[in-house]
DNA sequence: TCTTGCCATTTGCATATGCAATTAGATAGC
DNA sequence: GCTATCTAATTGCATATGCAAATGGCAAGA
């Protein structure tokens, strides 16, 4: 091999003592949970090729079709893309969720075929005032980032986000300023998730917020409440408040799951 | 065999029979989809018990790895449950559905601990109104049966819930009173779905309804829609008004998928 | 330089084989 | 009858083997 390939080969091996075998289960098992662990965990992000099926059968010891059985589950779980000759690398999450695909408003009002813009509204990092840590479930101690926004479609008011970024998890969201990207798209490119949970409500709106919004007050809305976590500590939480008459959220499904 | 053991062989002959490969990509995944077929189709309900391994692979010319592999697909994906020596059976679809988990709803009211009753407040047999077609999608040809149930948790309403029921794709329904079991709990055991869209949005409560749900008119409810169909036939459409401040919906998922 | 064709790598699929684990049902013993 | 034991049916797992399909990249040729 020449230089280059000598480089290719190194970071393969620090790529190989990463996957390592706990010894539960089926050693199939074993495989996809230690590499799926890996990905998870971030120490192999979106595009990171993953060793080739000899590599690792000759690393774990394992017969190329048992290293081969646990990466094709992977690729079902839509964790990694294979294809021939290419290899094996890891995919990007999927950006749409069925039903609660709110991931990117930018993307959102786009798919609609309208034109998106936004405005932050307000912005205070520091320490959560009683209210505030009552809203988002939070501790008074932690610092977080503070922000409402409110998200436009061709010019009409679209979605209204308030939300809190944990300083402690995402450090870097206290030097960005959110002006050409707003903040739910920035932590998907800056942070890493790895369990969310939201909650869907029917609420009137609050005056100021109906204000904003442009339709009276009381009307009903659709308010979304979404919290994240990575290996346990809190990364975001945010409220999105649609004007109910304008949005509907739909989803289709079979007797066994998501078709 | 004896005699027992004859018609044992029959019936597993008959099951045999229907299994159909089409020829189109690798034979695993023809085996998978020839299997899923049948049970999503309803030729083996929940229960049946599918043909062993052997048989499958004697029948279809496969190597056992082959239909193996196929039979452990579909067990991942919930169709089958499979146990050593006992054989593989079509699995019951499972009662929830995460995120909108909402096909029981005595189910529903009982986890909450509260006690649970029902009241069908109207019923019509017959060809829909224009109003009530435009509302459900419905065409004005098809009879359906329209029926208005208010469910109570702890004797408050809970939430009220507009059905049709095609009867020509349910024709038991023309016969039954539900004055036992509820419209949505007695499709569930007496009709197929392939598929379901479902809808969600939070709309005022009419003043009606409001009088009901024993809310102010104009109050926020969620409104859920959801229409079932089964091969492509309709088989039912409900409009489920829940009092918004009253209720959340809650899911947890992961950046691949649900947890 | 550009194109064409070839080769080596990598994944995809199917088979054959053997053994392990589980357990329903039959059998033997009490 | 009841229980303990055995047998055989059935799925679970791992390996070895061989060939097919796709294709990145190199080499030869125009």
């Amino acid at each position: 091999m020449n230089q280059a390939g000598m480089t290719q080969e190194a970071m393969t091996q620090t790529r190989l003592d990463a996957v390592r075998l706990d010894g539960a289960g089926p050693i199939y098992d074993q495989i996809r949970r230690a590499v799926r662990d890996l990905i998870l965990a971030g120490t192999w992000p979106p595009g990171t090729s993953v060793p080739p099926e000899h590599a690792l059968m000759e690393q774990l010891g394992a017969s190329r079709m048992t290293v081969h059985r646990a990466l094709v589950q992977l690729a079902r779980e839509g964790l990694i893309t294979r294809r021939r000759r290419s290899g094996t690398i890891v995919a990007s999450p999927p950006a749409s969720h069925a039903m609660l695909d709110i991931l990117s408003i930018p993307e959102e009002v786009e798919r609609l075929g309208q034109r998106y813009d936004y405005e932050v509204l307000s912005r205070e990092d520091g320490r959560p005032s009683a209210e505030l840590a009552l809203r988002f479930g939070l501790k008074r101690g932690e610092k977080v980032a503070h922000l409402v926004t409110l998200h436009r479609a061709d010019g009409k008011a679209h979605v209204l986000e308030e939300r809190v970024i944990h300083l402690a998890t995402v450090p870097a969201a206290a030097a960005e300023d959110f002006s050409k990207t707003p903040p739910g798209d920035w932590l998907l490119g800056n942070s890493l998730w790895s369990q969310a949970e939201h909650a869907i409500s029917a609420v009137p709106a609050e005056p100021d917020d109906a204000q904003l919004l442009d339709i009276g007050a009381g009307e009903p809305c659709l308010l979304i409440e979404r919290r994240t976590w990575n290996q346990g500590s809190p990364v975001t939480a945010v409220r999105l408040l649609y004007p109910g008459s304008r949005h509907r959220f739909v989803g289709r499904f079979g007797p066994y799951g998501q078709v």
